[in-house]
DNA sequence: TCTGGGGTCCTAGGACCC
DNA sequence: TCTGGGGTCCTAGGACCC
């Protein structure tokens, strides 16, 4: 989807269409904190990007409707994740419809296998119809890449967004793969790119040209996907999502503290929030961890593991707090409460007497 | 880029088992 | 007392994705 969050507000405030707008969170006046999750294309063009903190983006673009006096020349929302949410799904079931197998990865993004529903040379008519339909039936934009792999089809559905449509076909694979950029590359981040950079090594074409124990050396198994995605060789099937791994929440303080009662009261907010989600789905845990950001942005993690999984709720907060001993004496700037080793059979209560 | 929130996967060392 | 070879699980940290 193009800029889902914009769009999705698009749908119920006609105003904002065509205009400059960002969807931002946790903002509040005169905070430091608060960052864009989504902006539209006309507020990217203006130098507004996502994860931007809010302040800097009202620095940017000081008419934002947040600053008044008004005659705002950007737009701001709040996220409804849960109204995203509602959309997604809506947009959700047409996908279903026009595929064999459907892999949701996310709020905003899925990959289709259309082996049985189309070929090669009526994919763009049969891409376009299913962009129609999103349109026309939800309101919403979107971008379609099609080609003969998942990496390949997720560079080409980005390649001309918004509302853009490349069909790569197999013969076609290597001349679109070879003068991207590595960056394009999915798996290849700022990390990995800034050490492929130092080798010289800038678009996708000069990747895939590295003998691939050269990478494997490098980069472990990592190295050995980085070579075979660049040469278009991805021979990923797409499959559904599997159950969930982990349910996690993480919140930022309004200002950094280092005092223990604060950072207890918000671990003990985060594991309630773990222990609605939980609930809700069923979820049975045996793994409990803490995440703590000291600044400027050093990620410590802990994470204790039960024998057997349960769904006593009091043990996420009375285990995460007690993970949170070692940070006693540390400033805080955000912290995370997160189960996993899920499972989701049943529902009789398991209790554990961990720390009695 | 000076950093919001929710995820996934991988790696490496240590404990422990046979 | 010294220590092969194969394996699993746990934990902390890191990179990446949207």
């Amino acid at each position: 989807m193009d800029c889902f969050y914009v769009s999705c507000e698009r749908l119920r405030d006609p105003d904002l269409i065509d205009q400059p707008v960002i969807v931002g969170m946790n903002y509040t006046s005169g905070e430091s904190r608060g960052a864009v999750a989504t902006a539209s294309y006309e507020a990217r063009a203006l130098g507004i990007e996502s994860s931007m903190n809010i302040s800097k983006a009202l620095s940017i673009l000081p008419d934002t409707e947040l600053n008044p006096p008004f005659e705002p020349s950007c737009y701001y929302r709040s996220a409804d994740k849960n109204f995203y949410r509602e959309i997604s799904q809506s947009v959700r079931n047409i996908l279903e419809d026009f595929s064999d197998v459907t892999r949701h990865v996310s709020i905003d993004e899925a990959y289709l296998d259309v082996t049985s529903k189309t070929t090669w040379n009526s994919s763009a008519k049969f891409s376009q119809t299913l962009k129609d339909e999103i349109e026309s039936v939800i309101g919403v934009p979107s971008s379609i890449g099609i080609a003969s792999s998942m990496s390949v089809a997720k560079m080409a559905s980005t390649i001309e967004k918004p509302r853009g449509l490349v069909v790569v076909k197999p013969e076609q694979t290597q001349n679109f793969l070879f003068p991207l950029p590595i960056e394009n590359l999915p798996g290849i981040g700022p990390v990995t790119a800034k050490s492929l950079h130092a080798d010289g090594i800038h678009l996708i074409g000069e990747l895939a040209k590295i003998p691939i124990g050269n990478l494997k050396d490098k980069y472990g198994n990592k190295g050995i996907s980085f070579s075979t995605l660049s040469r278009g060789e991805d021979s990923n099937k797409v499959l559904p999502m599997g159950p969930k791994k982990s349910i996690s929440r993480e919140s930022s303080f309004k200002q950094i503290t280092i005092n223990f009662n604060e950072k207890k009261a918000l671990i003990e907010q985060l594991s309630q929030d773990v222990g609605s989600i939980a609930s809700s789905n069923n979820a049975f845990f045996r793994t409990v961890g803490i995440k703590i950001i000291e600044p400027p942005y050093k990620i410590h993690t802990r994470e204790i593991s039960f024998g057997t999984a349960t769904n006593d709720l009091n043990l996420i907060s009375t285990s995460a707090i007690h993970l949170l001993k070692d940070f006693r004496e540390i400033s805080v700037r955000k912290m995370g409460v997160k189960i996993s080793n899920l499972s989701f059979h049943g529902v009789e209560q398991t209790k554990i007497n961990q720390w009695d």
